[in-house]
DNA sequence: TTGAAAGCGCTAACAA
DNA sequence: TTGTTAGCGCTTTCAA
């Protein structure tokens, strides 16, 4: 069996308390001569302090849960990346599970964290969980995506904002006819910059209709086949404009990279014949061929000021919910349509 | 404050250790009546048993923890999301965690990992931590590659022979003078990937100096740096050679991205002017323009087989560790010279 | 079939 | 400044 307390009190010739006080630095001095036998003996035998004990005591797990859509993508890979990185630093563990997509799924590993009483949980965006199921837990939770009536905590990117940035600097370019791909509608996200493009196009007279629009699956065969649907002359969803789009909206990085490549088989040279510019901000989208227009989601700052928020509740809990609202910047690839 | 077992013992007429049977379905049995009337009691107290209490006593946590290089990198996304699946489906939780190669961050993680009573680690490639941390765990760990005198099970792809199977490609393709982008060699997978490349060249009588390699760090980045330096016309480490190599094995997925972006920006047509074959076989990899030919390496599996092993390993403590080793298959793409 | 109770390793209040 | 001790919520043995 493991190394407990109580042996190295013995060791030490101390009473267990004077132990915990030691490791703890407090609640109570100890005289400096003790303190250097605790240690001794702790050095000595290799002890570890058993977290599981700690926590149940009473005080803190020091875990947050995170729960992301999946794991894979490189937007939320980086996302999470950086708030693992944020939670280490502040001596937090991260228990992760992702949802794919599966409300029962979210459901279910939500009240496990709660179970392993995490101290805090992260929700990403895409994560379709509605309000309901958080209400009744107890520790801190923050939202990174907006949502109507939410009572706790947002940190999120102004998707719309964002997506209609993005379209309007296709416009700039002189494009009118823009399709837009985009993840299913009902993820918060999804919907948000689907309806980015759609006033953009409208407020400025631009057509937004259906045959401009194709759903797709997050990763890059969705945004591929959508392209395909958008571009090609079978399907021909756009024939009620009398022409093939001349630029696309694409919803997220990893669904353009599958849209240049459907570009690139299709024959149809970007930016000449077909402009493309994502949300996301991913740092492969700089290496893609030619390099990806992008409206970049800074992750890292997003999960920097979440882990803060995050931190700052569980330290003092009841504080009024916040909701802070990111806005991307334009990174000016090759396929907008802008020269070097 | 939270509902507790005993409070819903109370509310059940029954004692607290009733209620245990009941939650656990054992050690002993429980009369139907009873156990309808605690399960009521659960139900409508809101009863959710406290995990922390649980593992103190003498249970387990059901918690695994992962160590992998970093999180944004898709092959170990890809890895990790299919690690963190298998785990979800058989009841365990994640415990992620990211070293950035720190040696130090490796051994503070790993430890923490143990105080948390993790059930099990995993310790993917690319975590350069040596055996010796690892001696003194308690737990079962499973390292994702291969280390000499390893007492641990392993369940690991051979990283030499995939690399040579890459580079074979080539030959046949009627390559000689192959450079070779890498990763730091220390890091074992890269080390091996290498050694892949030079026995390969060695065997069949073509070249392998130093004048072909070019070390990466290892995002996109790299591979577009090293690439760059290999095949541009000023560092010119290959003028012994006389002249440039026509084809790249590239260890990696993410450094051929960056490494397919330095052609194009160099103006050499892929596969034509230089061809490229890689390791990995991420899902990414087929969308790059044109789509990348790479040695497959099914972290699906490996993660299943690792899964199993792992918890089988966890069940029956005391088992002798296995060293299983995969095989990759080669993906073909455009980028390699093979037509469709 | 069930109740009572010991104890997992720790924190912190209470005594000394 | 330090020792003693009461739990945290649970599992499981021992008695009934």
């Amino acid at each position: 069996m493991a190394v407990t307390r109580s042996d190295v009190a013995r060791a030490a010739g101390v009473s267990p308390a004077v132990v915990s006080y030691v490791l703890n630095n407090g609640p109570r001095p100890v005289a400096i001569g003790t303190r250097e036998r605790v240690l001794a003996a702790i050095e000595q035998l290799g002890y570890r302090p058993n977290a599981i004990a700690s926590a149940l005591r009473g005080g803190s797990t020091q875990t947050i849960g995170l729960l992301t859509p999946n794991r894979s993508n490189p937007f939320y890979g980086a996302l999470a990346e950086a708030i693992e990185r944020s939670l280490t630093e502040q001596g937090y563990l991260t228990l992760t599970a992702s949802t794919y997509g599966n409300r029962s799924s979210e459901e279910r590993l939500l009240r496990t964290f709660v179970d392993r009483k995490a101290d805090g949980l992260i929700i990403t965006s895409g994560v379709s969980l509605s309000g309901a199921p958080l209400a009744d837990v107890e520790q801190p939770v923050l939202v990174l995506e907006e949502r109507v009536g939410n009572t706790l905590s947002t940190v999120s990117m102004d998707d719309e904002r964002d997506a209609a940035g993005a379209v309007d600097h296709l416009q700039v370019h002189g494009h009118d006819l823009i399709g837009c791909i985009v993840g299913p509608p009902y993820v918060s996200t999804d919907g948000l910059r689907l309806a980015g493009w759609r006033d953009q196009q409208h407020r400025t007279g631009r057509p937004a209709g259906d045959g401009l629009v194709a759903f797709a699956d997050a990763g890059e065969e969705g945004g591929y086949q959508a392209a395909g649907l958008l571009l090609s002359e079978h399907g021909r969803p756009w024939a009620v404009y009398g022409r093939r789009p001349t630029a696309l909206f694409v919803a997220s990085d990893v669904q353009a990279f599958g849209a240049l490549h459907a570009c690139w088989e299709l024959g149809l040279r970007v930016p000449d014949d077909v402009a493309v510019v994502s949300v996301g901000g991913t740092r492969a989208a700089r290496f893609t061929i030619p390099p990806l227009t992008t409206m970049r989601q800074d992750v890292e700052y997003l999960a920097r000021i979440a882990c803060a928020r995050l931190l700052q509740d569980i330290r003092e809990p009841g504080t009024p919910p916040t909701h802070v609202r990111l806005t991307g910047n334009l990174v000016v690839g090759r396929t907008c349509g802008c020269t070097p």
